[in-house]
DNA sequence: GACACATATAAGCAATTGATTATATTATAA
DNA sequence: TTATAATATAATCAATTGCTTATATGTGTC
């Protein structure tokens, strides 16, 4: 059951925050990992099970690698999203306090 | 997030077919077991999750106990839902087996 | 009460998973 | 080319999970 599988992805703190920051606007990885204070390593391997599920779509620029959401074909986590508590204070925080970001 | 932990209890193929079953109509554990093919333990303890979780209910009839779906508090299990394969042709042959049921 | 049947709970185990640490790759800049 | 920064991959480990076997509880019947 194909369902159960895209579930089981979604299933995971740390990816739906991921999905809810990524509903704010896109991001690289290291602007998530600060955002999340975990390891780079951590991320990229969320954002690889992500991609490979075609909920997330990635962008390189330059050395930055950028994280957007791609939600269109998966018609229920649309719905499940719109559960998900908002990121907006937390991504404020980043924007704001710009010497401490990793990109630019 | 509460939602990770409702996610959780879904993103399994076992509970998931248990609340497409009981989207038909409600059933007692024994029939679960047979249509399910596995072993009463193994069905109960999924049940137990589903009914702590609320998304189903449970009324003793003498020896048997039936479990009903009871989806409406959770909005977006719906939805998941949706997209759950039907489960009536596996319904239709344990009621049309009437010799080998648990329950009558 | 004694027995049979339906269900629940407990204990044990193998498989999966989320995270960490270490290393490799890719891109930019000096 | 060498150094540095961002990201990806690999290896490892602890924690969780789904299932099984064994046992307990509950209900009806004799």
């Amino acid at each position: 059951m194909k369902i159960a599988e895209t579930l089981k992805l979604l299933a995971d703190r740390t990816r739906l925050t991921i999905l809810a920051l990524l509903r704010e606007r896109e991001l690289c990885v290291c602007e998530i990992v600060e955002i999340l204070e975990t390891t780079q390593p951590n991320i990229s391997q969320h954002l690889r099970k992500l991609k490979t599920a075609g909920l997330v779509s990635e962008s390189r620029r330059g050395q930055w690698v950028y994280y957007s959401l791609s939600l269109t074909e998966v018609p229920y986590v649309q719905a499940v999203m719109d559960y998900v508590p908002s990121t907006k204070e937390q991504l404020d925080s980043i924007d704001l306090d710009c010497t401490d970001e990793c990109c630019d």
